[in-house]
DNA sequence: ATAAATGCAAAGCATTTGCAACCAT
DNA sequence: ATGGTTGCAAATGCTTTGCATTTAT
């Protein structure tokens, strides 16, 4: 791993995404740095986002095709995602670690971590 | 829902994604295919595994950023992806319905479906 | 006859990258 | 000084779309 210097950028880059439950996507954390760094531009973003999910401190999450979207929480918890509004929630239930002995039965994997997701309708979408 | 003619193409696709269990991407799929429709082209190719998404006939599966993963069977099932050789394998162990109740009494959703993914690595590539 | 499906190529669009300037250590 | 970081813009690359033509019903 590379040494990382600071940035200003990043700081507040992991600032932004620390302070939200919403799971933005990458240009929505551009649009909320932009006030507090008027200049930054959207690689930086990109690459900040890269580099502070590969260590670990916030969360990639990879719904719809078109664009990701990024979790402040880096410990595993399991999401649930709306089917009508798009708006993605952290669910407040236990992560099972035992699925992950049945994964290893199931195929002889070595597996070091799982993904749980539930698409629907969430409260505010439940009457359509 | 619109009335659907059936079309040579739209055939040889599904039979391409019913006899593999590779969990092809679109351009894999559209390389098969072009063995016995030489003259098919890409657009055809996505335009069809949309429709057969929206028929239920095969599954979208969305894990890295880029591409998407087509998968020839529509009932829910599990997958595990290697992070080494980035396959991606079904997985012999009963799809648990019980898991969207925890999910309804977390958040009070209407919870349709769910999706449970295990990453690490595969048999093929454990030592590494 | 009518509308769905196709091939082709152009367009879309989120994300990545090359590069010179900049800045933290 | 060294090399990680940035802004800018151009480039990627998967996927979608417009359009004229073909084809299933």
């Amino acid at each position: 791993m590379k040494n990382r210097r600071k940035s200003r950028q990043r700081e507040v880059i992991l600032k932004v995404l620390r302070n939200t439950d919403s799971h933005p996507t990458a240009d929505w954390v551009y649009e909320q740095v932009k006030k507090e760094v008027p200049n930054i531009s959207l690689g930086t973003v990109y690459r900040n986002l890269r580099l502070l999910t590969e260590a670990g401190e916030i969360m990639e999450l990879e719904f719809g095709s078109t664009y990701s979207r990024f979790d402040g929480r880096a410990e595993n918890h399991y999401h649930f995602r709306c089917d009508v509004c798009g708006r993605v929630f952290d669910l407040d239930m236990p992560v099972m670690e035992e699925l992950e002995d049945r994964a290893r039965q199931a195929g002889g994997f070595e597996v070091s971590r799982h993904r749980l997701e539930f698409y629907g309708r969430c409260p505010d979408c439940a009457g359509d």
